[in-house]
DNA sequence: TGACGTCAAGATCCG
DNA sequence: CGGATCTTGACGTCA
């Protein structure tokens, strides 16, 4: 089982996807932004590889107007030396990529225009996924598109489309149900038909269900027909509600509990399992040390070592609990650690709290900062207790400040995110 | 015509 | 000036 994440890290530096508006979209700007772009790639796929994360999908932004014409760059010979390295170390660690166009990439429109500007996005997508040199298990995931008042004939000219498509595009294409047109019947029978793989997306099934009440295993198991050994493993999507947002939305973290209970209703298969989720890598991690053959509590401290500042601005009493948890060696506690972390953060922090964990945080630079950090850490502080400015003021500049003095361990700390 | 979703660029405001 | 915060941009469909 592969677990992963979408598009972007939280909390790491120059892992950061740049782009431009389409008027400054000069030759050298996109250049220049490509470079970016692939060194934050080589950033990413490293720091998949040192957490173990062997699923990842990579972000559509990582060629600013990959499909447009003002882009007309041959950045794929350009960068080639570029792509293969980042293509060698993901085949060396056993990664597995995919590329998902978004829900502007609409396949059966009715509109030639939009079709073709579909079938670039396409291409593009499967350029960057070549010039990394990746096999058709690495996969593109498209939605089947718009409804148009007829949903048949919309199903026939994505059908009609799809065949017109090059070979490379349709080794690689998955389709994927939609919350609001196409539910996974409809997608399990246009993929049968068209004899491509169909992801399952959990939340999107939750959202637009095909009437029944037939299980999310049940359509697991029915999409898994239709990946073959040439498409590798079967690929699902996993997120959970966030409750406070519309139907559909995104959690802001994953909730380990729910996130077992639905493994243990795979009932064992062997499935990679893309997680979307505002936390991003934060979650899939959290995931991976779930299911973790290896329980190694090692695992948890290093965990331990980035959450610890946000527990302890959010409730000092979790704080204590999780050190006591962590105690015994030989134990691998991995559901009450993360609950309790869980549960931590949504506790209201009180600004007592803030201000004690601003001041662990500071006995980082005690020693070196100068006077006048330290004097404006002071003064900071002072202006937070007296409401005069916000807590992420503060935590910005300690970001700052442990960005300049390279505090390792403050670097790889939630503390600034979360 | 605006909402939808997502991210970062760009603009503006503030001390 | 730097930094925080708001608005715009890019995309297509649908009400």
């Amino acid at each position: 089982m592969n677990i992963g994440y979408a598009c972007l890290v939280v909390g790491v530096q120059n892992t950061d996807m740049k782009s431009c508006t389409l008027k400054n979209a000069s030759d050298e700007r996109l250049l220049e932004l490509i470079g970016h772009n692939l060194e934050s790639l080589e950033n990413i796929v490293g720091y998949n590889i040192k957490n173990n994360i062997s699923l990842f999908r990579i972000s559509s932004d990582l060629i600013p107007f990959g499909s447009s014409p003002v882009n007309r760059l041959s950045w794929d010979e350009i960068f080639a030396d570029r792509f293969r390295c980042i293509g060698q170390k993901i085949k060396d660690s056993g990664m597995r990529v995919s590329m998902h166009p978004g829900q502007y990439t609409v396949l059966n429109s009715p509109y030639t225009l939009i079709v073709e500007k579909a079938i670039d996005d396409l291409n593009y997508h499967n350029r960057v996924l070549k010039a990394l040199e990746t096999g058709p298990e690495h996969k593109i995931i498209l939605h089947i598109g718009g409804m148009y008042g007829d949903k048949c004939e919309a199903l026939k000219r994505f059908a009609l489309n799809f065949n017109n498509l090059d070979q490379g595009v349709r080794d690689r294409l998955v389709v994927e149900n939609d919350h609001k047109a196409f539910n996974i019947n409809d997608v399990l029978e246009i993929g049968t038909n068209l004899d491509i793989p169909v992801v399952f997306d959990n939340l999107h099934n939750e959202v637009n269900p095909y009437p029944g009440d037939r299980s999310e295993k049940y359509w697991i198991d029915q999409c898994r027909e239709t990946w073959k050994s040439k498409d590798g493993n079967q690929k699902i999507h996993y997120s959970q509600q966030d409750p406070a947002k519309r139907p559909g939305s995104h959690s802001s973290t994953i909730s380990v509990g729910r996130f077992m209970e639905f493994c243990s209703s795979l009932e064992g298969l062997d499935i990679d399992l893309m997680l979307e989720v505002k936390d991003k890598n934060i979650s899939a991690i959290k995931c991976i040390n779930a299911v973790a053959a290896d329980k190694n509590i090692k695992y948890l401290e290093f965990e331990w070592s980035r959450y610890k500042y946000s527990v302890l601005e959010n409730s000092p009493a979790i704080y204590l609990e999780i050190r006591k948890l962590l105690n015994n060696k030989q134990d691998y506690p991995v559901m009450p650690f993360y609950n309790l972390i869980e549960e931590a953060m949504k506790t209201g922090k009180t600004k007592g709290n803030s201000v004690n964990a601003m001041q662990h945080v500071w006995g980082y630079f005690k020693n070196t900062a100068s006077d006048t950090e330290k004097k404006r850490f002071l003064k900071m502080l002072e202006g937070f207790e007296k409401d005069q400015i916000a807590s992420a003021s503060v935590k910005s500049y300690l970001w700052r400040l442990a960005v300049k003095y390279d505090e390792k361990y403050l670097l790889d700390s939630y503390y600034f995110i979360l």
